[in-house]
DNA sequence: GTGTATATCTCGGGG
DNA sequence: CCCCGAGGTATACAC
């Protein structure tokens, strides 16, 4: 990785046109080629970038990356204060808990903490839009399609709603009808999925988390 | 702007838990507070992070950044490598131009680039959920409600297909007709828009960037 | 502050 | 390669 602060203008004619003026800045160059130019604030976002991948050019007082799409960005610098580089190897990743497969996860586990009755068919069940997220039947046999979210807001509803229509007009689960699960759902939300007729179920991840322990000691 | 190289070890726990094993990564203090590591690849995200406002507490081989709503990152330093200050000032921030914002509001200035006869009511014609982005009528004085995009997707066929459900159900515009314009649509978006009997209109930037200029030619 | 929409979103997975 | 969905999305803007 190579660190650069300096004095310098920069040019962006790509997705968009953009334009930074003449000022102090870091210049961020990585293993994998991607720029970042960033200012001392503004949280982690740089103000201008350049992804991998892309051809870098140094031609000392002006540097110019352009990726195979067409976009372009172009710094120049007016001084330069710092220069390192920088061996950093590869990383070994970020382990992450607590996401929305995991609560997808532990609900494939044992649906009931949905609804009563409720048995699954299967996870990311396939339909030409999209997976939906747990396909179930619930006690009298019905087919129901659940969305779950960590958060649940209108689009997830609108998601729900075109599997529905989906699943109602294609194929022959039909009648199918929706459940909405989250950990927490805003007002609009459950509004929205109220007046489509889908059930919105809130639960909580601590609770399920807690009921996937006894089985794992089962072992 | 405080860089760090450094072999360490990350921890998060707050929206979400999150471990960064042992191994050598840039840290980046700003001068706002926001703290991010980051990795020799993969674009200009860190790999974890946490936003300003935060309390930084730096203990010498172990930082902490707790933010106000309990979220929480420790970072423990196994060995620093290079540890630099740099003081950048203000940056005048990023000019741009050709966002969604531009093409509404050259869209605005004609909107006969859209369809013969159409004329404005206002941009951003507000609802209880939402607001339109352009509100015009056609030739025949008929309502005409406009969704922009840059590119033209099936999420942005369901907002406009919301903002037609409430505008025809609620106010005493009705009947309302849509309108979907963009610079580019995608076929699904096209097909989705059809199927609701809403027009699906794509625009060239460069062109309606062209018919200003004629106009501030007058001044 | 909440709610809503945008983003050069980024990033990852599946076909 | 595109399409689609998730994100600790972040950020701006209106109410």
């Amino acid at each position: 990785m190579r660190l650069v602060i300096a004095d310098c203008t920069v040019d962006y004619d790509g997705r968009l046109t953009a334009h930074l003026p003449q000022a102090t800045r870091l210049l961020m160059v990585k293993a994998d080629g991607c720029v970042a130019v960033h200012a001392d604030g503004g949280a982690y976002k740089p103000l201008n970038w350049m992804n991998a991948p892309n051809v870098f050019t140094d031609h000392g007082d002006k540097w110019t990356v352009v990726s195979p799409k067409g976009e372009e960005l172009t710094i120049t610098l007016h001084e330069v204060h710092s220069d390192s580089a920088h061996d950093l190897g590869v990383d070994p990743g970020l382990q992450k808990d607590g996401v929305e497969a995991h609560l997808q996860e532990l609900l494939a586990l044992d649906p009931e903490h949905i609804a009563e009755g409720l048995t699954l068919v299967r996870r990311e069940y396939p339909t030409e839009i999209g997976p939906v997220d747990l396909l179930c039947k619930d006690a009298n046999g019905a087919t129901v399609a659940i969305e779950v979210k960590r958060r649940g807001e209108m689009d997830g509803v609108e998601q729900l709603t075109r599997y529905l229509d989906f699943l109602n007009r294609i194929s022959d689960l039909a009648p199918v009808r929706g459940m909405f699960v989250a950990q927490e759902i805003k007002p609009q939300a459950k509004t929205l999925a109220s007046d489509r007729d889908i059930d919105a179920v809130e639960v909580d991840y601590d609770v399920l988390r807690g009921i996937e322990r006894p089985q794992q000691k089962l072992f």
